[in-house]
DNA sequence: CATGAATGAGTTTTCATTCAT
DNA sequence: TATGAATGAAAACTCATTCAT
């Protein structure tokens, strides 16, 4: 049990020398020698772990994505109405750890290895399946199912622009900004569906 | 000048094909082979026109952005309200040949490599920029400056996010949905603007 | 310490390859291909010792200036009178080894290279300064300065013209005769200032 | 007539280049393109004049070797007494132009490829076998022939181990100077003749 | 004559992977 | 476990040569 976690602390050592090196010189310029020197070991360790570049850089992904499903999940516990639902999402998906540079510039590289990449796109789907699905969820609960899944894909797509150009932005971003933007989004939504309900 | 045609020809016939190889075997994997076997030259002919794979792929970007601005720009010309040539830019920006998986996935192909490539960080900021403006000036003739900074912010990230989503998706995206969202979203923001100034 | 013998066997080794191949095909004919396949060894692995060609090139020089530079304070070490140590430069600089093709043609090699490698250069210029230090210093003890200098460059000049000529000329040089030219040329300068000054 | 007179022009300007490219980048940088720059023509119009570029790397060694033969023609010609001979060969080997960096550069770095390209040896050779004629008569004029030959060994040995000092230092060479220390090497040997002569 | 576009072989360099220690 | 030496394939790049205009 000792021995497992020793092989776990090296693999996350490994994982968060992959985002240190893509981070800093870039998806296509990231070697194995370029992570094994951040992480301070030798390049045969890698095979050692991951089998080969490939399985390192999966694991990288899929450890970016369980960071942030997690904080989701954590945020989502304490909400109780749909607004709390939706806020607790655009919670965790725009918060200050996710716009750090160090974090965004990654998730961006991935993405744009992730169409030719079956087994990174197979980890980016689920993330965006259960991403829109608690959306979806929250909004049927105050809107027509029709409506509701509208606005679930243009709040995703909001959520996503507003990091997207944070990431792109070379400026430290501003997260609270976004987080308002993506409130008065929501609360825009929401009001206009009021307004319609009691006009009818 | 013949002469220069001939040139140019063969620029953009390397432009395209490099387009093709990064959208069939993503941007890591592509290339000088891949890409003059794309083009049915050899791959000595890259030095000839662009000095080496670099500059091929800034000018490919650069030649990316340049269609996109006239596109935009074409359609600004018969804008006439505010409104219009908001509608402008969502229809340029999203028009459906920007969704088509041959330049969608390349753009974000680049976008991943632009943090790490002063080069084309350089071109991706010129339209970035002049994309914002557009916007921020439509906005301002409707609102309130710093409203207007806010709401240019805001649509131009729902605008990415919806293109970037499409882009991720593998289903054949639908444009005519995004505009809409965009639209609905630009129209649900002067109501706004209109109902408080009437209510003032 | 093992560890560091192995690469400095490696690092002997592929020097010793190079000195091969500019002796066996020149300078420019000489290529990473070229000197494995003297080493016996895979292409890849030059760059895992001398970060590249240049680098190689560079540490072969300075090898054989270093062998030459060790050769002649060896022999300088049982010089007594200032004659004896103009004789042990010269037996050093002349010896039957610096005839042999494999070392005359590969520094010939070099210094045609030299001028236009600020790296050779800079290799070249200690051991060069360092020559000439020694045959001033001897001449001074028995001339006045000024003919000192002007005697140790004229025997300098004397020394690499006898072996430049003898790395041009195929037939087997004579490092006998050579060294004979020299110290001929040397007791003429001592004898001339003997008379000269009993003259005086 | 006319028209060979053109090609020659071209042959000239070409072989100019050549010489200028050596100097500037070294041997091994240079290329058909440094070249055609150097001359303000295309890369295409080497094989026309000269097949191809070993052609034209021989012709201006031939150049090269031709110029110098002439200069010392010349000076050979005034010459009268077996001295006069031996000071007109080293005024042309050591004369100004010799020593400027254009010329003496590039001589060292064919110098270097000598040994590896037959066809460029040969013309060596040919200098080579002249220049040591000229040497040896003269001095069998005044020697015994067996020291003659020696001497004429030595003197030729001084002569280009100046010029090669020259060559390989930076700074302006000194042609008087080194003109000089030749012609107190050879009265020096004349003297020494007499003196044994007349104490015999 | 002269150009410069185009080729394709050859060279350097990079790098994931393997393996003996 | 961990290292880093060694490999070899694949990449980018260079360049002499050819050829249509």
């Amino acid at each position: 049990m000792a021995r497992v976690r020793v092989g776990d602390m090296r693999r996350r050592q490994l994982i968060s020398a992959t985002i240190d090196s893509i981070h800093d010189v870039g998806f296509s310029a990231t070697t194995l020698q370029s992570i094994s020197r951040h992480a301070g070991v030798s390049t045969g360790l890698v095979a050692h772990y991951f089998k080969d570049k490939d399985g390192l850089l999966e694991a990288t992904l899929r450890s970016l994505a369980s960071d942030l499903s997690a904080a989701i999940v954590e945020k989502l516990r304490q909400a109780v109405t749909p607004r709390d639902r939706l806020a607790a999402v655009v919670a965790g998906l725009l918060a200050p750890e996710q716009f750090e540079p160090r974090i965004a510039r990654v998730w961006l590289a991935f993405w744009g290895q992730v169409t030719h990449a079956p087994k990174l796109k197979r980890v980016q789907n689920i993330y965006e399946k259960r991403l829109l699905a608690n959306l979806r969820h929250a909004f049927k609960q105050v809107l027509p199912a029709e409506q509701a899944e509208e606005q679930a894909i243009a709040l995703a797509a909001l959520i996503d622009g507003l990091w997207l150009r944070a990431a792109l932005s070379r400026e430290p971003s501003n997260a609270d900004q976004a987080q308002t933007l993506c409130l008065a989004f929501i609360d825009n939504v929401m009001e206009r569906q009021r307004t319609s309900c009691s006009a009818a």
